[in-house]
DNA sequence: CCTCTGATCTTCT
DNA sequence: GAAGATCAGAGGG
């Protein structure tokens, strides 16, 4: 599943030529049309889903709370509308231009993680939606690995806020790097 | 440590 | 008109 593919490897932004970049430890998967939690549930197709419905390797990023913009991947084929939430990255490139974008935190473990704050901490909003990662300049993934992580240096849990989904609420759908402090704060 | 709440606005009913 | 893939701060233990 590309959700634990992603998992260890760095996601770059390119702001005024400058390189801000992190290594993804924390992702959450939304499956499709079956997926009570996935904005693609029982195959909505509306202005803002249309996006998930791209070919994989397109950005979906949209608005959350009115507040946030939340970076996702779209991960199958066209019209195979699954994506995964970026939910936390590990610093490593530009911190000092992260910390301008979140003004009110003071240690790098507060700065990427969560998906609200990886989006302000990467000046990342819906101008960035349906960008192709491969081909983008502003926006992509570089490997870090090509073997698949052993399976002790991932922990899945159930996905967050999604209570509402019922039984898709209980899935061990959200993927993390085992131990890295750089998760959102409700980890196990 | 924990729980509660306001902020803020797009999207869909 | 209501809900939402969140965050940060306040208040209590």
């Amino acid at each position: 599943m590309v959700a634990r593919e992603l998992l260890g490897q760095r996601l770059v932004r390119i702001l005024n030529g400058q390189r801000l970049a992190g290594i993804i430890v924390e992702t959450e998967a939304y499956l499709g049309v079956e997926d009570r939690a996935a904005h693609s549930f029982g195959g909505r197709r509306t202005a803002r889903t249309e996006t998930m419905y791209c070919d994989g390797g397109t950005t979906y990023v949209y608005l959350n709370y009115g507040i946030h913009n939340l970076l996702n991947v779209v991960t199958e084929t066209v019209d195979a509308p699954t994506a995964v939430l970026l939910r936390a990255i590990e610093p490593v490139e530009g911190i000092d231009v992260m910390y301008k974008h979140r003004p009110k935190i003071r240690n790098d473990s507060g700065l990427c993680s969560g998906p609200g704050k990886l989006g302000a901490a990467l000046a990342i909003d819906r101008s960035h939606d349906r960008l192709d990662l491969v081909t983008s300049p502003v926006l992509f993934i570089e490997r870090t690995r090509t073997r698949p992580l052993a399976k002790n240096k991932i922990t899945a849990t159930p996905r967050i806020g999604v209570d509402y989904a019922g039984f898709w609420a209980t899935r061990p759908l959200r993927f993390h790097l085992t131990g890295n402090k750089h998760v959102s704060a409700r980890s196990v």
